[in-house]
DNA sequence: TTAGGTTGCGAATAATTGCTCATATGCGGC
DNA sequence: GCCGCATATGAGCAATTATTCGCAACCTAA
């Protein structure tokens, strides 16, 4: 057959779909999809491009390799965790985040397969945000979801890197943003935000999460909280001068997972995160400019749940 | 990195879903593969297929196609179904097979993730034994399942077939096989086989389970019943002459969807499904050779669901 | 209306991948 | 120890895919 064409409403991403479609479930080489679909063979890769770039497309690998669960295994034992997942390392020079988001979502996904209603707590960032777009769309009404940090930039708008609405969205259970920044101007204002009826309750649910998913940002290098504008260069360097060496949900601790009481921690409005034992905190964390800090939150039990990759794995381990 | 020796435990599974993971998460050439695990470029690309062949690597489709929503709102609407889901089609020349497990894995899934305590039922054949190796694996232990009919082949060993072993150690719920032939020799047989305890235990489970997943089986050109050696060219033929055009779960019915009372019927020791108002029966079929019976199926009401391709969704509305 | 810019297309070409074949490398049987 | 047999390997080549480039259509603003 050839030259079916395709239905008045057919939009772009329609063609894109079918076009990936035939490549990556039949098999079809992109003559053949060119032949049925009626269009030249470079639409049809192009297609078939525009359908991976924008997402359509999801790989999974259904194999766990065993050096891979050696490493948790071993990461369970040194670091008293509840959970560990390693990711196969891409390569030296690979973004890490890359390997550890789908990794992160097939995790999420079995939290939220979970029958039993729960409060599923989530932070924000490049990472989450990548984990979110790695998982698949399923209804779990039951469950509750609920943001950890304010979702708006430093200029008022909303983030980009919205993780509670991605992720509400794909598993239609109800969410509790918080309207807040993430750090705020003063200390004052901090304590204002966070008096208002509806952040607190938003803050209590969750507080009292039954899982959480964070990222951790580091200290050194160019920090992802100054990268993305919530605090400056010299906030930075005071915070580092009082040892900070990462941050969880904007807060930030020290070499040895202790949370700082002083400089930008007073402006937090997020929640911070308090261990406790029934509750399961999994970082998401990978790569070697992470690895100070996410070796100190493991230390300090800030958390007792990682996902990453082999490559930081191993250091974590060594 | 060049030559990262693979540790001692590396199976060549192993191997072959480090290979296919770097190539498709992480978007490697097969030369760089070759570099960054120390194997030559050919070794490569023999690992990343054998990923494949291994059904090691899935790949989804997230995206839901206009055209075939439409498909499905006429559908359920024709047919006045609880559920129907239709698959792009391959082409004229693809096995429907390919394009409908993946689809119908989704489909399952869906059901498994419902938190309420299910018994799903399960039929077996080609159809659904490629729907559950695109399933993911994932626990689910609230939910029971049940066979609905034997999984022993003619010459008696356990059939090649095996769906709900299958089923049940991807999603680790507790099963019920049914250690029973589909056909039996004489209805004498069938009786004295379905009045075993374990049988009628097995039994009443899958006639009140709350959703069933099954194929349908084409009594035109050369039924699966004939090609899997369960019936003669004969009995077919009988059967045929009795107006039979398709079968589910070995139960054989007529044009309008009605069961037949006579001929093979008397030997099925499965369970025949009958349409119950809060019970979901999905059929999981597509193909040119099927159409009569999907058609039949549906018009008696012997299911209230269906996966389908888009051709044959077509066809099943015109 | 026109200039400037953007987008989408096909042709050409470079890069990558898959296949075939000849050869090598064990491995069990004698 | 030696002989088939089966399996695995790398080289070379054919097929397929990705990218670049130039052109044309279309849109936008002067």
């Amino acid at each position: 057959m050839s030259g079916r064409r395709e239905e008045e409403t057919a939009t772009p991403l329609d063609q894109a779909a079918r076009a990936a479609w035939l490549y990556y479930v039949g098999g079809a080489t992109q003559d053949q999809i060119a032949a049925e679909m009626g269009i030249s063979r470079q639409r049809a890769q192009r297609l078939v491009a525009k359908a991976v770039a924008e997402g359509l497309i999801h790989v999974r690998l259904e194999h766990r390799v065993s050096r891979c669960m050696e490493l948790e295994r071993a990461l369970t034992r040194k670091y008293g965790l509840k959970r560990a997942r390693v990711a196969l390392s891409l390569g030296k020079g690979a973004d890490p985040v890359k390997a550890i988001a789908p990794v992160a979502a097939e995790e999420l996904e079995r939290i939220f397969a979970t029958p039993e209603p729960l409060v599923v707590a989530l932070g924000t960032g490049r990472t989450l945000r990548a984990m979110v777009e790695e998982m698949r769309a399923i209804d779990c009404p039951q469950h509750r979801i609920a943001s950890l940090n304010g979702n708006m930039a430093p200029d008022g708008t909303a983030s980009a890197f919205d993780v509670i609405m991605r992720v509400a969205d794909k598993v239609r259970a109800r969410h509790y943003p918080m309207p807040l920044p993430l750090v705020a101007a003063t200390p004052e204002e901090r304590d204002l935000f966070i008096s208002l009826p509806p952040v607190v309750r938003a803050r209590a649910l969750a507080e009292n999460a039954d899982v959480a998913f964070v990222g951790v940002g580091e200290m050194g290098g160019e920090p992802p909280l100054l990268k993305d504008g919530f605090l400056t260069a010299e906030e930075i360097g005071e915070l580092r001068a009082q040892g900070a060496v990462g941050e969880i949900t904007g807060w930030a601790y020290d070499d040895s997972g202790t949370y700082l009481q002083t400089g930008a921690n007073a402006r937090i409005a997020g929640v911070r995160l308090e261990r406790v034992a029934e509750k399961l905190i999994v970082a998401i964390a990978a790569g070697a400019k992470k690895r100070a800090a996410i070796k100190a939150a493991l230390k300090g039990g800030l958390v007792n749940g990682l996902i990453t990759d082999e490559i930081t794995a191993e250091a974590l381990l060594s």
